[in-house]
DNA sequence: AACCCTATACATTGCGCAATATATTGTATA
DNA sequence: TATACAATATATTGCGCAATGTATAGGGTT
């Protein structure tokens, strides 16, 4: 191929783009954290960590009260329930009261699993406050942004370049 | 369901989950900047921006070049090909000199859109500066994240509860 | 020319999640 | 009591990506 544009309009590593560095950092993070579970011998799929932890500090759980509970959506937890299972981690029974609903326990190897994760944890949130005072506190800033972006959308905040434009303006008419 | 611990040991939204934040954050972006795209007549799929603008900026691409431009894997770049080709943006062609590249150039279409973008994608970035401003500058210390811990990774920070524990030592021989 | 090694494209499979539809049970209200 | 509505679980489908395998073409080296 032969590079054309010397003046790129558009930089693609630019701020417009900066998802980017949230996917590479979320993927390296979760790529770094499952080595450090397989050596300290934690089996439980790290994006379900706060499930397991969950199911053991609640009694009588249902699936949707995890999904309560962690924020999760009810079927991201009902997806990752037969892992769990498979792994021997939980066991599943039905309410006596409610025939709807089914109850999450911990196996005996899924409180080990806890207990391990108990002490792992708080060794993950040490690294990370020491990093934070390296960059900055990503946590805070990001919870903060959240925020920020949940009362004024990027929709509020983008100066549109002319809306007044034709197509765009029937699509905007067609759009809602 | 019965809250049982009170006295929870480990906090689902503290620091050791702000995997979390980083999840929501880009969650909820993306959909607003779909909802922003929607509005001023982007067709472009949210994920294939630099994608498209990569092919108009380069003559003669194949779908290698474009993993090394953008930093994708190979396949991610082809596996989004063809939703640019049905949305009639991008066009294919064969390669003279070398029988193994596809060649990929936009359509009368797909240069609108680029234009389009560049109109759209600077008041992003300007949102974002505008954000950055209220919470802290995300994108750099998500750079500066990712730099330190590609050389000194979350396992080297991690200060491991007793790893001369019986198993998980039986754990680390057999994983190297 | 015959042989390797690499580059490129493509197909298949799996993961994690969302969206949607359906069935079943419980609850409230007419 | 009968009917409507809400809650719960399950199955299906689709998206975006990674991993893997396969096929084909190019470029070397002997």
């Amino acid at each position: 191929m032969n590079a054309s544009n010397t003046t790129d309009a558009l930089d693609i590593n630019g701020i417009a783009f900066f998802g980017r560095s949230l996917e590479k950092f979320q993927d390296l993070a979760l790529r770094q954290t499952e080595a450090v579970f397989e050596r300290v011998g934690v089996v439980v799929p790290s994006r379900s960590c706060s499930l397991l932890l969950a199911i053991r500090d609640h009694d009588r759980v249902s699936a949707s009260d995890l999904s309560q509970i962690l924020g999760y959506s009810h079927q991201r937890v009902l997806q990752k329930i037969p892992k769990l299972r498979k792994l021997g981690l939980i066991s599943t029974r039905q309410d006596d009261d409610d025939a709807r609903r089914r109850i999450f326990e911990l196996t005996q190897k899924g409180e080990a699993q806890a207990k391990l994760l108990e002490k792992v944890l708080p060794a993950f949130a040490e690294a990370y406050q020491g990093l934070f005072r390296e960059v900055g506190n990503i946590d805070r800033i990001l919870s903060d942004a959240l925020a920020a972006i949940s009362t004024h959308p990027l929709g509020e905040r983008i100066k549109l370049p002319d809306e007044s434009d034709e197509k765009s303006a029937k699509r905007a008419m067609n759009t809602r």
